[in-house]
DNA sequence: CATAGATTCTATAGCAGTATAGAGCAAGCC
DNA sequence: GGCTTGCTCTATACTGCTATAGAATCTATG
């Protein structure tokens, strides 16, 4: 049945994915700048000086090539996510953490995470289940993260911990829409404010220089 | 030279702003949807019942029906912030007043501040950088106030004014892509919560259930 | 009813974009 | 050299979409 291979197969042994992922990569680009229905196959083909029918011996569909950005989008997050919920410290420590790690890719993988986060909607309702797979794991770390920090006090009682995520992940991936406007700045730098400003909020009070006085309630 | 009028003007007197009202709507509705390319003339008819050609007896083109929704997006916003901006209190009083200023027409305008927020980058240059002075005008009035409270000493000092500003809006904007899947939250209870994490943070520390104690550095 | 203005309709030009078919070409191996 | 495999090309079918032209209908008013 799967005899006669319908279209050559990207996957071969070695030097090929070469090639296949300079596609992507320009499909990323592409996409990242104009979106995906605003894109044409002939834009990407543009970016690797070659014929738009080219492309379609790489991928099948404009929407399959949208999916392998999208998902390449996601390489990486989750796992980096779940790794840090399991690792040993405190919930507002590990919350930084999971902020660091959130935002690392967005610096090396730009145009892919923009377009998983700005274009996975327009992706068939199938895959589009699948990645949201990935973003629920992402979202679960954060909220557990938060729920453990409430349950041991380090976290103000009466926090609605979705509501903080959703606040906490709103605001790290809004960066991606920025960063290139506002180059210059930073990553890690970054990442430690947002830290900084979601631990202890950006009034003077108490805690300002660095009081660790960790206090149940 | 402009005397004969290429195409019926939309702008009468009284009753037929309501249709062309309706018309914008739709469109709103369709492209915070789909997207501004993910969308055709004729889903916006279709919503109206109408013909796809009927259509353009109220715009010239699609994307003139984008900017005017972009323009209804921002409806509002400049002028409640800068009146935020201008009012009496505290500068973290202000900001809360100001995310909670920003958050309402997410609730009422949900289609037009989606599709300001995510399609505008598709307007050509011209309307496009029209919109972004609205923008940065609200941009200003958040870090302004946010400068203004480092000034006085009541948020923290070292604390980078834009970063945190993009924080904030980031944040907040976010919510209008999640708003959809996550109802049954209160407009209002997100502001005020977005408020408390934007100024105390999420540690329980000092100033947990209310401590205003507030200590120059 | 006739006229005017406003609104919607039918019909269609014309272009842009996706995808397919199949030829050509280069490299490596027998 | 001849065969195979991988990659790119030309050519084109076909569809869908924007926008225009002009007829038809509806509404109000004298």
């Amino acid at each position: 049945m799967t005899t006669h291979v319908p279209r050559a197969r990207l996957v071969r042994n070695s030097k090929p994915l070469r090639r296949a992922e300079e596609i992507i990569d320009a499909a990323a680009r592409v996409f990242a700048e104009r979106g995906y229905h605003g894109t044409s196959t002939q834009a990407i083909a543009d970016v690797l000086g070659m014929r738009q029918a080219s492309l379609y011996y790489y991928f099948t569909s404009k929407e399959a090539a949208l999916e392998a950005v999208c998902l390449r989008g996601t390489d990486g997050f989750v796992e980096a996510a779940e790794a840090v919920v399991k690792s040993k410290g405190a919930p507002l420590d590990k919350l930084a953490r999971l902020i660091a790690a959130h935002l690392a890719p967005i610096e090396t993988r730009q145009d892919y995470v923009k377009v998983f986060i700005n274009e996975r909607r327009y992706l068939p309702d199938a895959s589009r289940r699948r990645l949201g797979r990935k973003t629920r794991a992402i979202e679960r770390s954060f909220e557990h993260v938060i729920r453990a920090g409430i349950a041991d006090g380090s976290i103000v009682r009466g926090t609605d911990a979705r509501l903080a995520m959703l606040a906490v992940l709103g605001m790290c991936n809004a960066v991606i829409n920025w960063r290139a406007s506002d180059q210059g700045k930073d990553m890690g730098r970054i990442a430690a404010q947002f830290a900084k400003l979601i631990a202890n909020g950006l009034a003077a009070n108490a805690g300002d220089a660095g009081g660790q006085g960790r206090r149940h309630a």
